[in-house]
DNA sequence: AACCTTCGTGCAAATTATTTTCGTCTTGCG
DNA sequence: CGCAAGACGAAAATAATTTGCACGAAGGTT
């Protein structure tokens, strides 16, 4: 739980001195980041004492816990709380779609349901085939990343992004398969058919989406990603990049799960790439 | 700059019990950015004054500001000294993705070449048709991304991973036109293929890759992405959220520059979308 | 209305942390 | 061998932080 969070959390309930504290944080945090609990003090016409009871209020242990805590999760956690800074110059269009996105990583893993991910690690790792599917520019990237990732891993996976193909895919799909299935909004109507048709086939499902969406309820087993959209139509969400680090958490745990395998595969992969291009092998696998 | 970076320049300078200082950091970071100057002092064997000569020599003020320099580079600064964290457990591999997924981030941020990035996407937004190249799984869901941003923008692009497909798109393409390839190695020589003939032709060119490498050379204009690569081979490789990162800087910035257009264009996608799906106009723009 | 109780607050003392000063010890060099 | 430079810690000095206590205001109760 982060001070940010916490002091949102409890905003209502501060008293008059302790809001002032809480402004400087807001809108000084440079200040306060740097500042002794005697000047953060004097700022907020407060005394220490003040200043010591509301960090601990805030779940801290000491001022000098509270400085760290602040510090520590100011750089992901702030700008969140301020409004967009406006320019579209390309300094401030880069600084704030690179924060977005660090904080939309920081939003994911503070919301991963590992029990959920370990649960369909199994399942993929288990799998005879797999099936990925996802559609609409984003989720389709998402299925495509998924085979990208756990081909390499020696599984058999194909992805679609074409709604009669998954369902095809589907009614061909056997109880020792798996589909996985992504969707941003957990509103892609088709894939609810999808994954409907595997349900009555015994067929495991797995869904990469919003909690308690129609998409969620219709898979087996839901790795939730609950974040909040930005509004600015111009700049892509960072949901993406929280999906593609799902993704390689997801991938990452079936390796470990098919590991004498997936080496074998790698070293195959790799020796494949080297010798057909200029032999430097600290290349990555996969361009 | 921040604190690790002085450290690692400074390693070789620092006396013996100033690198016991500093092998704490490294090693225990969690116990160095909570411990008082006292408990540090006592866990490196050596006096108080020493951990505070120790701040100075790093750029600080006084021990706190030290403190809080540490907690605030660390969050995303940090892992890349270290190890692997050995452990498989899903919320250490959380965790460890979540944070090699930032560090990409951050290290993609400090590096970025605004000036060729306003290049580039002065040169997309003025294209009458883009083509958009990458292959190998990574770089091939990078062009799919070039296309799944700007085509929203009300652009002409189409996106290819066939290397056969590339070399006769090009040699299709028109003085107008503009060619983005991505290439993470950037000694993809197809690319480079490619890249040439565009040159001969006179097709402008634009390369997402490695700076100073094969690829870099035969574009005209390079956006340089020059990331550290982790070695664990079952690791995905953060960097590709570095570049789905970059995708969005460079998408955004020629959203602006093709504003009119791009928001009739997204206005009628979303229609499209709103009819055929539940009427839920929060949802995003693609799924 | 008088009286509690609770809570927020600051003051001052106590505690704790940090920095400075100063002297010793080591090391490298002429 | 002697000197200078630097590293280091002990202890003193200083500064920061926390604790204990008392006061006063707000709100509730008898």
């Amino acid at each position: 739980m982060d001070i940010f969070a916490t002091l949102q959390h409890e905003k209502e309930r501060l008293s008059q001195s302790e809001s002032r504290i809480a402004d400087i944080l807001l809108n000084d945090f440079e200040f306060a980041v740097n500042a002794s609990i005697i000047e953060l003090a004097g700022k907020a016409d407060v005394s220490p004492p003040t200043v010591t009871r509301f960090c601990r209020r805030l779940g801290c242990d000491s001022f000098s816990d509270f400085k760290v805590q602040l510090a520590r999760t100011a750089y992901v956690g702030m700008r969140y709380l301020k409004p967009e800074p406006k320019s579209q110059e390309p300094g401030d269009v880069a600084q704030d779609i690179i924060t977005k996105a660090q904080n939309a990583l920081f939003l994911l893993h503070r919301s991963l349901d590992l029990a959920a991910i370990e649960q369909a690690a199994d399942r993929l790792a288990g799998a005879e085939m797999i099936y990925a599917f996802g559609s609409g520019g984003n989720s389709s990237m998402i299925a495509g990343e998924l085979q990208n990732r756990l081909f390499r891993l020696g599984l058999r996976i194909t992805s679609s992004s074409d709604h009669s193909m998954q369902l095809m895919l589907t009614a061909a799909a056997k109880q020792s398969d798996v589909i996985i299935g992504s969707s941003f909004s957990g509103r892609n109507a088709e894939l609810v058919r999808a994954f409907t048709l595997a349900r009555d086939a015994k067929v495991p499902t797995i869904a990469l989406t919003q909690t308690g969406s129609p998409v969620a309820r219709a898979a087996d087993i839901t790795v939730p990603v609950d974040l909040p959209e930005g509004n600015n139509i111009y700049r892509p969400t960072s949901t993406r990049i929280a999906y593609v680090a799902l993704v390689d958490i997801v991938a990452s745990l079936v390796a470990y799960r098919v590991q004498p395998q997936a080496t074998a595969t790698l070293r195959r992969i790799k020796q494949q790439l080297v010798a057909h291009r200029d032999g430097d092998d600290r290349q990555l696998l996969g361009d």
